[in-house]
DNA sequence: CTGAAAGCGCTTACAG
DNA sequence: CTGAAAGCGCTTACAG
């Protein structure tokens, strides 16, 4: 019905509109000191018909907050960034709060550089995400608003910073396995440099400790976190340890690899050994022949739990340290209990 | 060496210390309006000093920018997102621009709501992500500022939209296998309801008849995006063409399936049948045995593209219709001349 | 309950 | 070349 206009209504638009000052309209508009009943309903009225929306700059201005949080990733193309993104953009959004994303590729210049951006353009808050659940030096000096570390650990302990769980996420996966009978477990994973690894390791290492079982193979076997080295590590494992009869592996991409492997080396899935994968990245564990087991990281909920923390330190609570994102095991057809007979048995 | 100050500098704290009214400063530093080149350094360092960082929101309401540009996702989830949204964000940040992200999850409530959050928050432009490069409904009457659909095509012809060039792509797959001397190629792709794969499908078949050469298999085999069709296509094909040297597939995923199919049949690949796969996504390209020849989107550069042209219009250029980013193959192990021989042959 | 005034931090004509 | 003034669109004491 109205004309549109090259530029939106203003406050004062509004107000003119329901014959009262800006001020008055502003207070009717944000529920805000005492207003007639009658006053109000006509800014609203008014608002309405010029379908007015607060300018967020001048908002921000004059309050102080601008509702946006600053987003820094390292690399936003790995796997883990993502779902995290998502639970935070999701969190945030239900706020009314917007994100403004940074992607900082790694590099510290940019990261600065971005940090600096984001200030000027007044964030209320800043996430930080890294890229490896690892220990990183602390940003917070440079940033004058409140931080949260997610996916990735500052090294200042009053700092806030949120991680996946490893070694609880290991623990579901050995637990499992155990409670289906399995007794000679092995581990395949990737990179030792990686905290993630030797989180996971020492996880399915404990409960089995727990039970009394020795780790089958002797000792996690450390490699590439790729398709290939399961493959690899399946025919060494096998090597090592012939009687395996499970094997929990550090992503589902080395779970997919080994599954392929120990399929050429003629053992059965999940008969003969039952694997478990870690990630839940659908499209391996789910395309996987048999489906992978696998623990998910709750990533997305991570993201969640990180900015709601953050809100809380944002309206005043002191807050640091590290919270743990407890992982779920997923469990699909690549686990069940060992085949009834002993050794490979010609079940059709 | 300073004190730090829990609210930063303003412009105002740069011209008391350079001692020069806040106009002067303001010039200096924007390198507008004669200044004297003696007062121009005592700003700068000034500003220096007291590490002054101009209060963007402020900056935003004076100029009317405020190098913020909207991007509304429909599934960041997806696989063709965040390539783009990578290219979009550092083609933007190259002209210091940020990107504020919003993902409407495929809800067009939640798209609505956001396209009004985000021009409240005044941002210049806006960039519609589309989630399979499909024609869809403009939403450009909604926005006041310039808008570019990416990724998904407006079906209004004055807004502007970017797309991977589908035919183009199957084209090079199709030409490449030709040029290697395959003659019964077949194509086997994921579901007729995508534009993407209609596409690729009319553009395989246009090349194949600039040759003379038939579609092995009478027609292309459509059916899911998944592993497992293209495992179960593989013999589909198989059966009704048995002769069949080549299949490009509509993305890598299938042809993963499509080659471990052929495997299982007894198939070569390469040396049997030729397979050229669609996306050039690493986890599955580069990890399947062999290594897949692909078709590479550039969906990296189709957000840079974008994006440059956005900049375009922001700056004045009248532009509108749909402009297709070239994709490029990448050649690995999957595809090579035909065995010498005929039929499989014991190639050791 | 309502409104005039000041202010958030910057930029941009306009005088001088 | 420099600065006082007005203004961007809103909010918040403070009078009335």
């Amino acid at each position: 019905m109205n004309r549109k206009r090259s530029s939106s209504a203003t406050l004062g638009d509004v107000a003119q509109l329901a014959g009262v000052s800006s001020a008055t309209a502003s207070k009717a508009l944000n529920s805000r000191g005492e207003v007639a009943p009658a006053t109000r309903r006509r800014v609203l009225k008014a608002a309405e018909e010029l379908a007015f929306q607060p300018n967020a700059l001048a908002r921000g201005l004059t309050s102080g907050r601008t509702r946006m949080i600053g987003l820094i990733t390292d690399e936003l193309g790995g796997r883990f960034a993502i779902p995290i993104l998502l639970g935070v953009e999701n969190a945030l959004g239900n706020e009314q709060m917007s994100v403004l994303l940074c992607d900082a590729r790694g590099d510290a210049i940019r990261r600065r550089h971005y940090i600096s951006t984001l200030v000027a353009r007044q964030v209320d808050g800043l996430i930080i995400l890294g890229d490896r659940n690892d220990i990183r030096p602390s940003l917070t000096s440079e940033i004058p608003v409140p931080v949260a570390y997610v996916y990735g650990e500052s090294d200042a302990p009053d700092d806030l910073s949120f991680l996946a769980d490893d070694e609880g996420g290991a623990r579901l996966a050995g637990e499992h396995l155990v409670s289906l009978g399995r007794r000679r477990v092995g581990h395949i994973t990737g990179e030792q440099t990686y905290r993630a690894a030797r989180d996971r390791a020492s996880g399915l290492q404990a409960i089995l400790e727990e039970q009394g079982l020795p780790l089958a193979g002797g000792a996690p076997l450390y490699g590439d976190w790729s398709q290939r080295w399961g493959r690899q590590a399946a025919s060494i494992l096998l090597g090592r340890a012939p009687d395996v009869d499970a094997i929990f592996c550090g992503s589902d991409q080395i779970a997919t690899g080994v599954v392929e492997g120990l399929r050429d080396l003629g053992r059965r899935v999940p008969e003969d050994v039952a694997i478990v994968g870690y990630d839940n990245w659908e499209v391996f564990a789910a395309e996987c022949r048999p489906p992978l087991t696998t623990v998910d990281l709750n990533l997305q909920q991570l993201g969640a739990t990180a900015v709601e923390h953050l809100f809380g330190v944002l309206n005043g609570d002191q807050l640091h340290g590290v919270i743990r994102q407890p992982g779920r095991l997923v469990i699909r057809e690549s686990t069940g209990p060992p085949a009834a007979t002993e050794g490979p048995s010609p079940h059709r």
